[in-house]
DNA sequence: AAAAATATGTCAATATGGCTGACATAAAAT
DNA sequence: ATTTTATGTCAGCCATATTGACATATTTTT
């Protein structure tokens, strides 16, 4: 994991820093210190950067999953199955990089609880093929809203201080991120992924 | 937890979806279908982006890590006060966001094992200040490698298409991305934190 | 100086969500 | 007919996080 930061927490101000290291700085390669950022402190920045957006992020639905007695992953599960009506357990397992034991347990409860509905493969039917029920798509939908917003406001504060398309030039560093056995995919569906029909009920 | 992908899974081609779900298009609010892609869309492929960005970029120091016997835990502790020579164990814990019990026992773990040493403050003798040792920084350093190689990599692809500032664009957007609370923090790291001392033997 | 608050550490119990390994069944592929 | 695949399930283990209760040293308040 990546990830930490300054340090001028907001709790407890003391520790001035003033007796805090005071070396000479680092490298600093041939360039005039002020402005001037040194690579590996700009990478290192970027890295966190990932790390308390993802924190931050991630923190939003959690007060709504714990009111259902539900835990992260099953809002992961929540989340693919909306995104794929009839995915199979192979693809979800795939695709959350988890063992089917582990999914086995939260999505065996999104069952039993109504969130998700099985049915069987037509043209393979040993496939258990997965959907969101009304009350899953609901859910579902109650979980996304506030990270929709959260990154919907960010890209117009961004937007507006960049001056124009912070969301494309955003979303080529993100998928530039991903390894690339996965890159493949995930750009399939932001390009052509817009003609693959979505709900259903099961 | 955000997220979820297509499916066209590299892994089991079959379940040619053509039984998937038939019902008509969602939304389309008042666009051509072809390339206008409804708001709701592109937001969720946001968070989608967020969510496997993210996977993908803390999977690359799990082997290292795993050599050591030590967890995902032990890299955000060693990354964080590698960052912050001197941080307080409470500082470390509002950054972390977990509890004084959880952190403890990775920390004396590290401790013990000699990747980080502690201090007692000198202001305030309370407090223990967290330091690298020189192992630590240098465990540290190979567990960030390729983390800032990939960084690395992405900022230059994207800024390749997009033609520049594609880097500029991708902070503020993550940056914006925070929480309001913890934006200052973070903002302040970026923007003045160079003239904070880094490095320093404890 | 006494009392209260703070920073840290620690014990104990519990929960979540991962993992491995072993097996079982049904259906498809060979 | 045999083998492979997709799924499910039992059992146990591990890492990491939580809550709550207390203990100690030190600083701050009164």
């Amino acid at each position: 994991m990546p990830i930490a930061t300054p340090v001028k927490k907001h709790v407890t101000k003391e520790t001035p820093a003033p007796e805090r290291a005071r070396e000479t700085a680092p490298a600093e390669k041939g360039a005039d210190a002020a402005s001037e950022v040194d690579d590996a402190t700009r990478l290192v920045e970027a890295i966190e950067l990932l790390f308390f957006a993802y924190r931050d992020f991630i923190s939003d639905p959690d007060a709504l999953l714990a009111e259902y007695d539900f835990g992260r992953a099953h809002h992961r599960v929540i989340h693919f199955v909306g995104r794929n009506p009839g995915i199979t357990v192979a693809e979800l397992l795939d695709i959350l990089r988890i063992t089917k034991q582990s999914l086995a347990r939260v999505l065996k409860q999104l069952i039993e609880r109504g969130f998700v509905a099985q049915e069987t493969g037509r043209k393979d039917r040993r496939q258990r093929l997965l959907y969101l029920t009304e009350a899953g798509r609901d859910l579902n939908d109650r979980l996304a809203a506030p990270q929709r917003e959260r990154v919907a406001r960010a890209l117009l504060e961004a937007g507006a201080e960049a001056g124009g398309d912070a969301e494309d030039a955003w979303r080529k560093v993100m998928l530039a991120l991903l390894n690339k056995e996965n890159r493949s995919e995930v750009e399939d569906r932001l390009a052509d992924g817009r003609d693959r029909p979505k709900g259903r009920k099961p």
